[in-house]
DNA sequence: ATAAAAATGATTATCGTTTTCAATTTAAAA
DNA sequence: TTTTAAATTGAAAACGATAATCATTTTTAT
């Protein structure tokens, strides 16, 4: 991967942990703050390069769109079915999982668990 | 939701267990033995009406296309990175979830848990 | 400085899915 | 049953997210 102002302006907002589970149009739209003449193309190809490189994680169980997270060690999301909030839940995946695994001779890399419901603020009616 | 030739081809495919982790596009072909007039909004309509009521489960996180499973209990899926193969994984989401997930107030009714990997048969090099 | 390689921006293409709408089928009422 | 209203369909067009194309620009190496 060689050097180009496109590719550090995104590992800038890497750094500035601006991206958190954020889709590619809104990545699209910080970058543009800095560079007018930024295009999505470019930003869905630098996606993909640092998603493969391992700087970032991509979601793809939280709707139509993906989404990119600068946590790179996998994670859970509570996805609020009723206003779209995404909430980050730490997990280690539990020692019977990765037993299954093993059994199944399956070689884990990543996975990507969406739990699916209702936030605080939409459970309780308030929303 | 009331009755119509075409629904009724659509149960009798969840009844006879066909439908395991298959795309839309899969089940049409299955519809079509029986009817070939059937047309893909029409399958792609009521997939999502059966996903409504709970006689199918729609899972999002295996690729670019959604698949459909009868199994309707949220279960893991193991995704070969490499052949496409996927396998299911039975698995109580685990106590110490359910814990955190009440602690925040969140109220859970779905997850969709993609495991990435590589298979037995890709791993051991055979493929 | 020059040539080769890589990356970009703009546009077009792709693909899964949804929407539209006239025509058909199903259900309800008379 | 006929008649009328409501629901569903098929076919095609529209859609939205992402990828591919390609000429131009930027970066790297010589």
């Amino acid at each position: 991967m060689n050097k180009s102002r496109q590719k550090d302006a995104l590992k800038n907002l890497i750094k500035a942990g601006k991206i958190k589970h954020i889709s590619a149009l809104e990545v699209f739209e910080l970058l543009r703050v800095e560079n007018p003449k930024m295009s999505i193309a470019t930003v869905y190809r630098n996606l993909n390069l640092f998603v493969e490189k391992g700087l970032l994680l991509k979601i793809e169980g939280a709707g139509d769109e993906a989404l990119y997270d600068d946590t790179i060690k996998p994670h859970a999301h509570l996805i609020c079915v009723k206003c779209g909030e995404i909430e980050d839940l730490d997990l280690d995946i539990s020692d019977s999982i990765l037993k299954s695994l093993r059994e199944k001779s399956f070689d884990f890399t990543n996975y990507d668990l969406s739990i699916k419901g209702h936030c605080r603020k939409c459970s309780s009616g308030a929303n």
